[in-house]
DNA sequence: TTTAGGTATGATGGCATACAAATTGTAAAT
DNA sequence: ATTTACAATTTGTATGCCATCATACCTAAA
């Protein structure tokens, strides 16, 4: 049957026809970024609809991201901002987390981050260079008892690297992993005696690597580094 | 004095008060997945706001996809599909499309798609690997004039593959990526006569890699593709 | 002249009401 | 028991009104 008949009623709602409409000029850049809306007013006006339905298109709009509402300025296109991206990406894993999501974490970082390294090596600036030489100064400074900051800075710095690829693919795909890394905690019994010394000591190579801009051997480390402390997490993972 | 006197205008609006207020009970599955949310009269007496606050903030929350609306009936809390997640962030991609990313998208492919064979020659499904057999004879079909058809083909395969891991972060990964394929053909002068013979013998290679679950040399073979492929890239690539 | 303060204007935010349109359930009719 | 018709409920749209905020302009005092 659902080869026969297609969907006809696709009731699309009037404010829905109006957000597609707004949407599609921004696309085609006839609404550059910055560009100034017309009133609500002069919109009702031109789509010749009510204010409340233009006006429900707009709150579509804003919630995607794609235009800001100042009250008692008016509408601009704004540029999607990659946090805006990202939130919904956020969501969406906040609410599938589950053991199973974890282990594909585990994979993902276990595939990529050698990757990753590599590429940050190549492209880094100085300023991520110094974002992740500040971080291994604050890892080595962090009081070993305050085990929630200490994961936090580790975590951080993976974060640092995949930044540093300056590949915006790369932040996206590792930004929201980052933000489900504290979650994992919880399925992890403890932190291990003097596993800070040796994550430290994988750090510093690593940024060594990516200062010289050695890929191959900013491979190598973050590899040999994330094959240990993940045994560490298989470990003491919490089977259920 | 910033002790003392606190903000009190939080330009906060009303109706995204509205919206945050229902998100966190949706995420705190106090509004289970497939519930029926009260009726807007009954929702408007509850936060004790008008219809119209009320209405804005509900479309903003299925403007993102995290509710479903529909006239007549009620509304229903919906699970977050994938494409919601990541058609914000196509449409992030979309307007940042440049010269720019498209060496990024390159630079990523390289890198990521050789340990994306590999993980799928670990996690295919019988399913996946049907896919990917079906788009090589696909692909042995296709009329070689039709180069539009082609080159298609051939990124859905490599779609196919990513799909194989189901690893959802690989996918949410590799989809945007798949979107932008199309519009940089515009960016490469012509189609290599011959290469479509090349391409499939390398297709063919990596799916029955992953058929026999030989992680290795999927990796292996999709690394030797991408080089090869990404040389014709290169060399007619439109440099401005 | 400069500047603090007032004011007019136009923008969005929100409220209340009314009606239209779609869906669903129910009860009567066959 | 099935069908039909109708009523109730729910969302969609329209309209008018006022509140609140932002901005530009004007005015009067230093």
């Amino acid at each position: 049957m659902e080869d026969i008949f297609q969907k006809i009623g696709t009731t699309q709602t009037l404010s829905q026809k109006i957000e597609r409409n707004i949407e599609r000029a921004i696309r085609e850049k006839k609404l550059p970024i910055g560009a100034k809306l017309p009133s609500e007013r002069e919109l009702c006006e031109m789509f010749a609809v009510s204010r409340t339905a233009l006006r429900e298109a707009l709150r579509r709009l804003s919630a995607r991201g794609l235009i800001e509402i100042r009250k008692g300025s008016g509408m601009v296109v704004t540029k999607i901002d990659m946090k805006d991206a990202i939130s919904s990406l956020n969501l969406y894993y906040d609410l599938k987390f589950d053991e199973n999501l974890i282990g594909q974490i585990i994979e993902l970082r276990l595939a990529f981050e050698p990757e990753i390294a590599k590429m940050a090596a190549l492209n880094r600036t100085e300023e991520d260079l110094k974002n992740m030489e500040a971080n291994l100064v604050e890892f080595a400074k962090c009081n070993p008892d305050n085990t929630q900051l200490e994961s936090d800075i580790d975590n951080r710095f993976h974060l640092a690297v995949a930044r540093a690829t300056e590949n915006p693919f790369v932040i996206v795909t590792m930004e929201p992993v980052h933000n489900l890394l504290p979650r994992m905690r919880n399925f992890i019994y403890a932190n291990i005696e003097g596993e800070k010394e040796i994550t430290l000591g994988y750090h510093k190579e690593i940024v060594n690597a990516i200062r010289e801009r050695d890929a191959e051997r900013a491979y190598d480390k973050m590899q040999a580094h994330l094959d240990r402390n993940m045994q560490v997490y298989n470990k003491f993972f919490k089977h259920s």
